[in-house]
DNA sequence: GTAGGGTTAG
């Protein structure tokens, strides 16, 4: 039951003017019959009705703060018998909506006499936006029996959902509606498409119906970009950034946070710094997200410094930007720093959340910081709230793991209470291989196996565990299995960026039209090193192929490659970045920390777990990956 | 009268 408050006031008007009127009389009023706008006011009476405005229904609800006023305007609305305006009523069920009051705007729509398609859209839209997949569906189901047709309103709502659920399969169905309503041409409609289908990672579809569209808008532009970026292809996202203003669109603050996205993914340094540029160019002003996206950025591109400088200029910082700034420590193995922002944190008010911890804990581990890690686990949950999970527990067996306390660390798993994931049990296999536990090695993998059956990674590692114990019937025996269940490694490939441009190589690679320079400058180099002291460790190539043809291989690694090309074409003294797609192999690892000492080059290397910053015959991660 | 795209780990 709706109740009025009694000392509530609240704007009527009559022909007069307007005035306030306590609530009270407002309900005693109820009864009066309400006049048309469209009538001339006639002059007032002893007695005659007043003449409410529903726009000052609209105006108090565009007031409410919160739920609880909404409802007492609600409770005006019902008294002065105001339901039956589409007007009011559709911006009554807009508020609720808007104020997250989902239950409400429920009730209220299931009891609405009359409907209009803004009605059934509000209604859509309220359950998009709150996640609420069934009801999201029913209510669409619902209109296209008894009501008019999806509009373009309604459509994008329905397909937000099946993007947020990555559902394909719906998605693809509200295609068919889209065609059949012949709206296939509108601009948000076709947004709502192309974002739906490049979330299911259906990219091409994606691309084709954007390429299709003849006029593309800004949101489109962007949600291609983000499409692109989230599949894993961010170059192309970066191409298409240029061709979008090529085309005349100027980007405005959100697409320049999925390109700053974008540039973050894939780690280009040359990239990030034009595209800072253009957003000074721009005079896009760093708000809270802008500016986060950028640490990201700088920091995935490989620079720590730029990254804190944008940090330390930014006014507001909310708990993601603290938590990409120690997460960039973390991952660039500066343990110590990632800890030092932590009180920082807490100083400006900001509370850590569970991702932050992950980061701390993250930093942690690729620092060989054991009691600091285990002093945060300790106190997350007591003095903070934030209740260890799986990813929690991850990053404890990953940092006792690799100090060697594996026996800790089956203890911890032992005596988890959540659910144990792949990522857990990986750790722990890896922790195996650094430490040479095969048979806590096969324990780890049997589990590990037994969720993901399908990832070769996990094979891999495992016979590379076989390998290095010298069992190598073990080995066969994964190969073999590997086969039987037709995996293949993922290949590895290496890019870097130069002059703008993206050099690409894999394993052998032939491709590249310096070629030849590359391989052969790569020989002479192997040679030098070696006469320093370089021994290749063929234990790092998993073929089954003599030692001979090993080392050939291994001498060939993408990563070698890659940076032989950048000793080519970039000035000497200069850093060379170069990014992996996988886990930088132990032989290329020791042949860059050569590298880095005999030519006097800074290298600095993201792979997929983090960053190896090489300079004069040592890495920042102290081997320690 | 209503509507679409944005920041963190793994």
């Amino acid at each position: 039951m709706l109740k009025l408050k009694k000392t509530q006031t609240f704007l009527i008007t009559n022909h007069e003017g307007f005035r306030l009127l306590p609530l009270s009389q407002l309900a005693a009023i109820a009864d009066t019959p309400l006049k048309s706008q469209t009538h001339a006011p006639k002059p007032l009476e002893s007695h005659s009705p007043l003449l409410i405005d529903p726009k000052y229904f609209v105006s108090a609800l565009l007031n409410c703060k919160n739920v609880f006023q909404i409802k007492q305007v609600h409770a005006q609305i019902v008294a002065n018998g105001l339901l039956s305006n589409l007007f009011v009523s559709n911006k009554l069920l807009f508020l609720y909506v808007q104020h997250k009051a989902i239950g409400e705007a429920r009730a209220f729509f299931g009891g609405m006499r009359e409907r209009d398609p803004v009605s059934w859209s509000v209604m859509v839209g309220g359950f998009a936006k709150a996640g609420d997949f069934d009801n999201c569906f029913t209510t669409f189901r619902e209109l296209t029996r008894c009501s008019a047709q999806p509009d373009n309103y309604t459509l994008p709502f329905v397909l937000r959902v099946c993007r947020d659920r990555m559902d394909l399969l719906m998605g693809s169905l509200v295609h068919c509606v889209v065609l059949k309503s012949g709206l296939c041409l509108d601009q948000f409609v076709c947004a709502a498409l192309v974002d739906m289908y490049a979330r299911c990672r259906v990219i091409d579809d994606a691309r084709k119906l954007f390429d299709d569209m003849p006029k593309k808008d800004l949101v489109t532009w962007t949600v291609m970009i983000d499409g692109y970026a989230e599949c894993g292809n961010a170059k192309e996202s970066l191409v298409l950034f240029d061709r979008m203003r090529d085309d005349g669109l100027v980007p405005d603050k959100i697409t320049m946070v999925t390109v700053v996205n974008a540039c973050a993914k894939l780690g280009a340094m040359q990239k990030a710094r034009l595209i800072h540029d253009y957003i000074c160019t721009m005079k896009f002003s760093l708000n809270v997200i802008l500016g986060t996206a950028m640490i990201d950025m700088y920091a995935k591109c490989g620079s720590l410094d730029l990254a804190r400088e944008i940090f330390d200029g930014m006014r507001e910082k909310n708990v993601i930007t603290w938590s990409v700034m120690i997460a960039a420590y973390g991952y660039h193995g500066q343990g110590k720093k990632a800890l030092d922002l932590f009180p920082m944190m807490s100083s400006c008010g900001i509370m850590p959340n569970g991702i932050t911890f992950v980061s701390l804990l993250y930093a942690c581990s690729h620092a060989g910081l054991v009691d600091e890690g285990l002093e945060l686990f300790n106190i997350m949950w007591d003095k903070y709230g934030v209740r260890p999970d799986v990813k929690h527990c991850t990053c404890m067996v990953d940092l006792l793991g690799r100090a060697g306390r594996l026996d800790e660390a089956l203890k911890l798993i032992e005596n988890m209470t959540v659910e144990k994931d792949e990522g857990l049990w990986s750790a722990l296999l890896a922790a195996c291989r650094i430490h040479k536990n095969v048979e806590l090695a096969e324990w780890a993998a049997k589990s590990l196996l037994e969720i993901q059956p399908q990832n070769p990674g996990h094979y891999v590692l495992l016979s590379n565990i076989y390998a290095s114990a010298g069992r190598w019937e073990d080995m066969a025996k994964i190969r073999n299995l590997m086969t039987k269940r037709n995996l293949k490694k993922i290949p590895g490939w290496t890019w870097i960026e130069v002059d703008n441009k993206i050099h690409q190589f894999s394993v052998g690679d032939k491709s590249h039209p310096l070629s030849k320079e590359i391989h052969g400058l790569l020989k002479s180099l192997i040679e030098k090193l070696e006469l320093a002291g370089y021994v290749p460790d063929t234990n790092f190539v998993l073929h089954d192929v003599d030692e001979e043809v090993k080392v050939g291989m291994l001498y060939t690694h993408s990563e070698k490659l890659a940076i032989t090309f950048g000793l080519i074409a970039t000035p000497e003294g200069t850093p060379i970045r170069i990014t992996k797609n996988l886990r930088v192999c132990g032989d290329c690892h020791t042949f860059i920390k050569f590298v880095s000492a005999i030519t006097k080059r800074m290298i600095i290397v993201r792979d997929a777990n983090r960053f190896h910053h090489f300079n004069e015959g040592t890495c920042s991660c102290g081997d320690y990956w």
